[in-house]
DNA sequence: TAGAGGATTGAT
DNA sequence: TCAATCCTCTAC
């Protein structure tokens, strides 16, 4: 088991930055009695003046006031009435960015996940954002928890390993209402992961 | 207070 | 290709 990121992992002000340095590092989440736990590989980045961000424009609502906090707490919001999608929230208070995870490689606790998924093989159980929610138990009762809590955080893995990591930029998925902004290169993941989601 | 639509998934 | 499904936001 790896270290928490610290603190200030999440403070720094370019969330393109941290989201691509999330890229590796190791999702944990503890519901119960149940650890569940994933790789990293796949991101996307959200900032306010993106019109694909619930903040944009720094528009805040009951929904996204997690965003408003300082950075290293988890935002988790319903999507569609059916998913529920993680973030982490970054930078200072004054600035709501947030970084969605969109893919992992289970490490432990894949019997668990596969029964969440109700699956009886764990290809694809974390491969999207919908799923890796459901496969960690991620629900809204995680909303606004904190990083360095115990319920749900992320570890540093081997620096060396991450320092493999092939990592590729790209558009990011289902925003297209979003006009120009839905065009900037602002998620990132693993080459040739097999568990990123689906293009 | 009502109506529209969404950072998705999985079955057809 | 399209339905499921419900919460949030916006406009009236």
């Amino acid at each position: 088991m790896g270290q928490k990121l610290q603190k200030e992992f999440y403070l720094r002000a370019n969330v393109l930055e941290i989201a691509r340095d999330l890229l590796g590092q190791i999702l944990v989440t503890k519901i119960g009695n149940n650890i569940t736990a994933g790789i990293i590989v796949e991101t996307e980045a959200y900032r306010p003046d993106d019109r694909a961000s619930h903040a944009y424009l720094r528009k805040k609502t009951k929904r996204n006031s997690v965003m408003f906090c300082e950075g290293g707490i988890a935002y988790v919001f319903m999507n569609y009435g059916i998913h529920y999608l993680f973030n982490v929230v970054t930078n200072l208070g004054e600035e709501p960015d947030a970084i969605l995870i969109r893919g992992l490689e289970p490490v432990a606790g894949i019997e668990t996940m596969m029964e969440r998924r109700n699956k009886s093989a764990p290809a694809r159980i974390t491969s999207g954002p919908g799923a890796l929610s459901q496969a960690l138990g991620i629900d809204l009762k995680l909303n606004g928890k904190s990083l360095q809590g115990n319920e749900v955080w992320i570890e540093e893995s081997n620096p060396l390993n991450s320092n493999k990591i092939d990592v590729i930029s790209s558009t990011r998925i289902g925003i297209d209402y979003a006009g120009k902004h839905a065009s900037l290169p602002w998620r990132f993941y693993v080459r040739n992961n097999p568990w990123i989601s689906k293009t």
